[in-house]
DNA sequence: GCCATTGATGGTATCGTTAACAATAGAAAA
DNA sequence: TTTTCTATTGTTAACGATACCATCAATGGC
């Protein structure tokens, strides 16, 4: 069907060598000769087969990026920046959206490796996403994860440093008056709910406020789950003044249940959470935040892989913690840092 | 490096060819011999190299994927459709952003050709795409527009009813008292914008009231694009009293603009647009706009494309046209339909 | 008991490209 | 002139999987 280079080496009256050292830029081809293979290429609208080419040099030229949730903007910002340092080194990325369900992306793992991806950026649905990565950690498979670590599994990682982040974000409720203030979290399978748990443990623990199990709720990482466990939050008496939310999706669906009962932010209940939500800071900033680089996350991982790729990494894992920022809005009463507006983004 | 049929068959004591059956699940291999083979299979961890395969058959299960820009809400839930449908098919889908940048689109085509993708999904930065989407047309690589139409380019593609849906939005404009409405839109090498300012048109004629050319901005068709665009808008004497900008991104955008300026919305200005802002739309819904059903934008465009790989298509394009919904919300002052809420996502 | 038939398995060529080596021609050196 | 060299081009094999045909043993029918 397409054009292949036996077909450009005939009509050039050449053998198949000869144009495959014209693609290539290959010395030791006389200009005249050079030049007439050239021509064919242009006429015939020929381009090298790249799966051919892949199979004997086992090089694709494709790195895999598998994340939970395309649609979450955090991710989607990741998605951006690791494709801008994949294409700067020629590279394609191949996403796929594991939609946090295990056996979709242990298939997705399995199909990438089938294509002979390079290498893989993955955002892990958890840690019983270790038996599908050992498999590639085994032969040394070029292998970076972002956001998520995995428990024993000893790779490259870039993520957020969790635990401060979370202490830093509810220290500031409690400074701003809050002492019963409830946490909605993934499950314990991710090791950034397990994370901000601790860092919300520290901050309750550094107040001397007692932690109450009743006050943690285990949900569903998306904007559904935290829907419903702010229904939850709504039925406990006496009812929390404060939620800290695992993520920006799960703060999203907390809102959405705020707002179905007629109850304001802050004034009825002080709401935050992790991770920024982009274009919701333009429009109406007023989410107080610990803000993720989510970007950085994508072109760091990137550059970890490439390396990895490039045999210029060593045996040692590395680890790359990205420190979250905390932005104050409006979300948790504060009086302190009324406005907050000059972290919000530029245009 | 990986492992290969090969040795696998050498480690079972077989031929390539029963391991290959086996893998296939063809017909005639003896019970035992099959069940021996699987146990290398598992204890190698063997995964059958689909470059190889593609090589041979042609079919490598991928589909092409270029979008202008991952981050925009609206393209990212095309993604998602999309990628559900290719995934329910067999097939992976290979994400790439042209940055709305011509070259670059180009390059990724060339780059996907060469990887032999079956077929390919694009949202193409403009007319001027033209070039090379005929290269594919030509020798009719399955291929799908989506969002937008290529000026003289014969093919399948998914769009939105853009002229009536401007049309419709500018007429409530018009209802609501509006009368000098100032319109931000992109090249006239989208169709996009070529419709909707016909749209916009059509809107004004039927009012009598005169398309005024210096409230026609032309900007690039993201966040700083609609920032500057109302930065003149606000400039003008006497001032509009509402805006109707081309997408979500320049919305977002204008709005920035408009805080800086202490102007609130609807109040100093009215604001409409087209595609609604996902998450935005929960967290506070207050912008009118003309919704565009984005997934099932990429939902219908794959499974066009996947019949076109099939062959279930015949020679024709076909030309599939989404009705874009109004969503009423606050944004323009419209008394008629206060709050609006009961059109906003549900959980 | 012999040949046809069936079922299981192996051998070979192939996909498009390229690495490694071979071969040719003309030029330079002897 | 003959040899050696260099520049250019061609030949062969290989990457991993599979289509196609060949082979072989066992079975059944006569």
């Amino acid at each position: 069907m397409a054009v292949t280079l036996r077909e450009v080496a005939d009509k050039a009256g050449v053998s198949a060598m000869t144009v495959s050292r014209v693609i290539n830029g290959a010395a030791g081809v006389r200009d005249d000769t050079k030049r007439r293979v050239e021509e064919v290429i242009a006429a015939l609208d020929y381009v090298p087969n790249r799966i051919a080419r892949g199979l004997l040099s086992s090089r694709t030229g494709i790195l895999g990026l598998i994340v939970p949730d395309v649609v979450n903007p955090f991710f989607t910002l990741v998605v951006r920046g690791a494709e801008t340092v994949a294409r700067r080194a020629g590279y394609r990325v191949l996403l796929c959206n594991s939609e946090a369900d295990l056996a979709l992306e242990r298939q997705y793992i399995d199909d990438m490796t089938s294509l002979r991806i390079e290498g893989l950026l993955i955002a892990p649905v958890g840690d019983r996403s270790r038996a599908s990565l050992l498999s590639l950690t085994r032969r040394s498979f070029p292998l970076v994860l972002i956001d998520r670590s995995v428990e024993r599994l000893d790779c490259d990682l870039v993520q957020a440093d969790s635990a401060a982040g979370a202490r830093e974000m509810v220290e500031h409720l409690i400074a701003v008056g809050h002492r019963r203030i409830a946490f909605i979290k993934g499950s314990d399978d991710m090791s950034t709910s397990r994370d901000r748990l601790l860092g919300y443990r520290q901050a309750l623990d550094a107040a001397a406020i007692e932690l109450r199990p009743e006050l943690v709720f285990v949900t569903t990482v998306d904007r559904i789950g935290g829907y419903r466990a702010m229904q939850q939050v709504l039925r406990i008496e006496p009812r929390p003044s404060a939620v800290f939310t695992v993520n920006n999706m799960t703060a999203l669906g907390a809102m959405q249940a705020l707002r179905e009962q007629g109850l304001a932010v802050p004034a009825d209940m002080a709401l935050v959470c992790f991770d920024d939500v982009e274009h919701l800071a333009v429009l109406s900033p007023f989410l107080t935040v610990m803000d993720q680089p989510a970007e950085p996350f994508g072109t760091i991982a990137a550059q970890l892989l490439l390396e990895r790729i490039g045999g210029q990494a060593g045996e040692r894992a590395r680890v790359v913690s990205l420190k979250p920022d905390l932005i104050v809005r409006q979300s948790c009463g504060s009086r302190s840092a009324a406005g907050g507006w000059s972290r919000d983004p530029q245009p």
